[in-house]
DNA sequence: TAATATATCGAACAAATTGTTCGAAAAATT
DNA sequence: AATTTTTCGAACAATTTGTTCGATATATTA
């Protein structure tokens, strides 16, 4: 990593904590450059413009929760585990970017449009890819009887985010891991040999 | 409390949320109104202007503190116990307006500097007087050998202050209240007949 | 009901803010 | 020493936003 990329990185850092803080229309391109110790000018010579900075950010933050996500399935020896895996691993990562989801998929939805919803739509299609190999694995290893594993990752991903809200509102990692048992027993027992 | 004043208390409420939030300068009048339902312009009818809200709001917070704690330390049968109610009193009620005692009093102090400073005057002096009412009624009921009661008190609030950033970032309340019970065991062996 | 007072808001404006550009000056590299 | 890379102050343009004002709606009073 050159310096023009480290030095990047550091002023995607702040910018990171500040959008979270304040969202992309209240953070004014002076904060991020008071924070990363540097001139408002400098800031326009690693990125285009602010919300270049904004893109970066949440592109970033996409692929950390992605990678964590996948890591957390690798660990996972059985498709049943790494189901579980996958969910459980996909609410703990999306509560540590809870304030910066906030602002992107709540409060200025709107106005960005465009590319939010790419990266939004990126992002399911992903996750459906996920599951649906999760499932076919299940499926070739003789452990899930599914007959259309697209439908059935689309069934799951729609009753997670059923529960998103309940998520976000609950303190208690814990009980929502609890919960999550409870809600795989079921659909187990309903999609096993 | 009429219609004009019910109006207000619903602005002033919805304005103390997000004022904790952003701060006075990242706060719009226009997000104020949208939270409280109604025209950017009628907020004038309330108000003289954004300044006239949020120190509206600072009042009625800093009022509720007071009021918090005179209710605590009345509650307290004995001078003892009233300090020790001053102390864990001004902690949870500090605690509960941290977020917009940050913006009072660290981003913005500068910008702000004479009224803020004024109601936090304000503030200490009425402390300052609570302790020393309640150091006077120790020793009039013969429990505390104090000189100077003025300097007593004066000695106690800087030490309280002194302790306000370990509160501050501590979480654990049970483990904050324990370490002032053991202050006060020095404190009152100290000054106790 | 008519008349008066109270309450609300849209539109417009002035002032301030702020994202962005540009050229010059450091700092680093060749 | 020359050239390239990096940084930033100052200025500008565009936008934002606090505030005003007159008109309209709603409530109150006579």
């Amino acid at each position: 990593m050159n310096k023009v990329e480290i030095k990047k990185e550091i002023v995607l850092n702040v910018a990171q904590d500040i959008f979270a803080q304040y969202g992309l229309t209240k953070t004014m391109i002076d904060d991020i450059a008071k924070a990363a110790g540097v001139g408002k000018s400098s800031i326009y010579y690693y990125f285009k413009n602010k919300e270049d900075i904004f893109r970066a950010v949440i592109e970033t933050q996409v692929q950390k929760v992605q990678e964590k996500i996948r890591a957390s399935i690798n660990a996972a020896p059985t498709p049943q585990e790494k189901l579980k895996a996958f969910v459980i691993s996909r609410m703990k990562s999306f509560r540590e970017v809870a304030h910066i989801y906030n602002h992107v998929f709540k409060d200025e939805y709107l106005k960005h449009y465009e590319y939010i919803q790419k990266i939004r739509k990126d992002y399911d299609q992903m996750e459906l890819d996920l599951v649906a190999s999760i499932l076919s694995e299940g499926i070739n290893s003789g452990v899930f009887k599914i007959q259309d594993p697209s439908l059935a990752s689309f069934v799951i991903m729609v009753g997670i985010k059923g529960l998103e809200y309940e998520w976000a509102t609950s303190t208690d990692i814990q009980k929502m891991e609890q919960d999550t048992e409870k809600l795989f027993e079921i659909l187990f027992h309903g999609i096993m040999k």
